[in-house]
Parts: structure tokens; sequence; C-alpha cells
DNA sequence: TAGTGGTCTAGACCACGTG
DNA sequence: ACGTGGTCTAGACCACTAA
């Protein structure tokens, strides 16, 4: 069961997104959504709150609501979006070729990363993105058993984020991201089409369930020039 | 006069920062909260969400709020934080100093970027960042002449953004961040200490006041090893 | 003055986790 | 059975914007 609240969030931002509802332009009051969708003003002011957060509106006190043209053409690779969700909405042919995927023990990073012990296991999955026929990113993942008792070549070539979310049924509620620039290591050089860059830029995100336990560490190696991070953010309060 | 969720917000907190309430450790339930502060469980919940969508708390049906210790020791380059706020924070030894400040007419580039016409005027000013006896930090800011009518050596080498909140009293509400890795110019070259560098991390960063109207670019340009960027991220909905 | 969004309240019911 | 957070409602007052 979707909450209302939700369900009028997404009428509207897939409004916006389609441009059935042009940028720039004045959503209605909420009095009238209240009246449009016969609920609470709380629950439209919940809806637009949310739209708000994600940079499809903003509210302007005495004025209105008015629909921002940010989301337009930029995808946004901040939030949680997976590279397979990411690469169907920009629409470019991709691919996945998955490099490894064993179960080991962790060493003294892993450890450190994942917080675990040393008699935990972990699947190891690392995986080479194709884009438009160039290797481009080399992602690394590892995972607690504990919490994905089985991972397939399939599930890997497809996507372990949806395996997780929908087969698995867990719900991954936070992450933490932290981009840096290294030097490129042999490992880079062989999966990759490097071609004469010599550093890397590496996303390392810390993937958090719903109770608080950190169950994924993922290193993403992207080449520099085909890296790209979009952000948006709100001053707080 | 600050709001009553505000408030609460802010001394939750200050209390979370400074160890006051440990980490992993659950905080008192909405209803106690409700009668600790006087005031509604509607009102307790606004605070509450706010420290979620922050990062210092995971709200567990059935269980409770516990307090995060993400935000411990990793300083937040997400946001909207400034230089100057942000070198405060962390500690560090830091310096500005102000290579170029002057008004110009913007160029193709600029007025696309800043969506003005040939006949705006806008600053232009141009600033190295030390950090720890390395110029480490390129940046350069251009604002529309319109909002901000005077800069001076002594604002810049301060902080334009506080000048512009509290002396101007405009209010920022968003930005929207781009991440790239570029080639090195000969005036990254001149200005910063780049040793055997040849690429530069680019943050673009374009800053919207309350009313949607955008009034600042920024392009800050990092040493590729001294730049790391962390980001928390809630799945959405 | 009328309309807008921002804050706050009091009360209701639900779904989840624990004992 | 109980306490927790999640959703929804109806009504109130305020501050801001516009005509």
């Amino acid at each position: 069961m979707v909450s209302k609240y939700l369900a009028i969030y997404n009428e509207i931002m897939s409004k916006i997104e389609n441009g059935r509802i042009e940028c720039n332009t004045k959503l209605p009051s909420e009095n009238d959504l209240m009246r449009e969708y016969n609920v609470s003003r709380d629950t439209i002011r919940k809806a637009l709150n949310l739209l708000e957060q994600n940079g499809y509106i903003q509210k302007i006190k005495g004025k209105g609501s008015f629909v921002l043209d940010i989301n337009k053409f930029d995808f946004l690779v901040s939030g949680l979006t997976s590279f397979k969700e990411l690469s169907e909405k920009i629409g470019v042919k991709s691919n996945t070729i998955v490099k490894e995927l064993e179960l080991i023990r962790p060493d003294k990073f892993l450890m450190n990363q994942l917080k675990v012990s040393k008699d935990d296991v972990i699947w190891k999955v690392v995986r080479v993105r194709e884009i438009g026929d160039k290797k481009i990113i080399l992602d690394k993942d590892f995972l607690n058993k504990k919490f994905v008792p089985l991972l397939t070549r399939d599930i890997c070539e497809n996507s372990i984020f949806e395996y997780i979310e929908n087969d698995l049924g867990l719900k991954i509620s936070f992450a933490k991201k932290e981009i840096t620039v290294q030097q490129a290591t042999e490992e880079d050089k062989n999966y990759l089409d490097l071609e004469n860059y010599n550093v890397i830029v590496v996303v390392k995100n810390y993937i958090y369930l719903d109770d608080m336990s950190l169950f994924q560490y993922t290193e993403s190696r992207h080449r520099p020039d085909r890296f790209k991070f979009v952000d948006f953010a709100r001053r707080n309060c």
C-alpha cells in the first residue's frame, strides 16, 4: 500500500519529468490541490516538500510553488541510483562484464570498511562497465554473506541492487559516498580502456539497511574524462 | 523568530555533535519529547525528520530513533558550506589570496552559465586557497552586479558568503553542484602548487536565491590529491 | 483585502517490534 | 498488549505577496 502523499508526489513528479507540467510555471495552490486530490492540506504539503527536496519545485511564501528546470537534462548521479537505473535513464548503450565473483575472508582493509570480523564470509564482485564500447568503470563490491546468502553471475550482470530490493526484500535506507582521485593501479589499467590517463576517480559507497546495519561496501573506479557527479543541495534550514 | 521545530532540531543536533548524546543510543520517544519540550507531536516529528535527512539519526518503526555516528569525523563537503565555514570546522590553518577582483562584461560562456545578457555587469573574483602552506584550490566566482552592488578585497579575503547572507540579507536557497576532472590549464599551473599533477578536479556551483534567480556561478579547481567530497544520501521515499 | 505558503495543535488510526 | 514511529485529518493563526 502506497501512502497518499507518495502517490501524489509521484504523479506530479512524472508530470514534470514528462513536460506535462511546464518549467517555470506555477503549480496549483495547496488549497486547490487539496480539492483536486480530496485530501487534507498536510498530505499535499508532504508531497510538495518531497518535490522541493528533490529539486523539482521551489516554494515561495505568498506566491506559490514553481517548477524548476534543473532536473531536465542533467541526470543526477547523486542519491542512491544504481548503474542500471542510471544508464536506462540516460538511454545509453551499456554493458556489464563480471570479472570476479567469489566468497572471501576479509583482509584488514575490508574488516575495517565493512565492520566485520575475520570469521565472516564476504562476497567479492568485480565488474567492468562498458559505455559505448569503451570500458569506463571498474566496480568492486563487497557484501556480507549474512545478508546476501546467494549471488550468481546472472544477478551481477543484471543488477545486484534490484535483486537485493525486490527478491531479498532488504530495504536500503541510506548511503555515505566519498569521491577522491587516485593514481590508477595495475588492475585499473588491465581492466579498463584508460588510454593515457594515469589517475582514476574513486567513488566509495557505504550502503546501510533499514536497521542501520552496514551491509555493502562498493568502490566505483571511473576514467576521469568520463566522470561527472551532479548534486542538488538545499541550504540547511 | 526561530520556529519551535528548528530550535528543537538545533538543540538535539548540537547535543549529538558535542557528544552529549552518544552515538548508537536511542533518543527519547516522540511522546517523551512532546512532554519534554511542551509541543505537539507534529512539531517533534518535523525536528526529527530534519535530523534524519541530515544524517544525524535513523528512525526505525516500532523501535525508536537512533543516533548515527557518520557525521562524527567526516566533514561533509556536500551541502552548501563555504570554504570559510569548512576550514573552521575542520580546524586547519588556511589562507585566502585574492588574485583578481574586477567588473567585467560577460563573454558567451558566462552569459550561458549565468543566464545574463551582454549588457549586464559581472563581478569576477579569482582567489587562491592555501591549506597548510600549499596552494591547493583556485576559486573563480562570478556574481551578477544586480544583486551584489559592491565587493571589496576585504570581503573576498574573508567570506563572500557571509557578506551576502549577513550584510546584504540575500537568502541563498539551493545550489547545483557538478564535479568533473579536467586537464590542468596554464592558469591552474601558475596559481597553484600542482606539483606533478596535470589534471584538476573542477567543482562547478550554480547558486540560486530564494526567488529562484541564479545569482552566482563558481568554479572551484582542486589539486586532485587533496580533493575529497563526502555525501550523505537517503534512498528516495 | 484576498490568497499564498509556514507553523502549530489535538486527535485518530495503522503497522511494526518487543515482551 | 503495549509502545513505537507513519499517515491522515480539520482547524487555527501568522507572514508574506499581490492587486
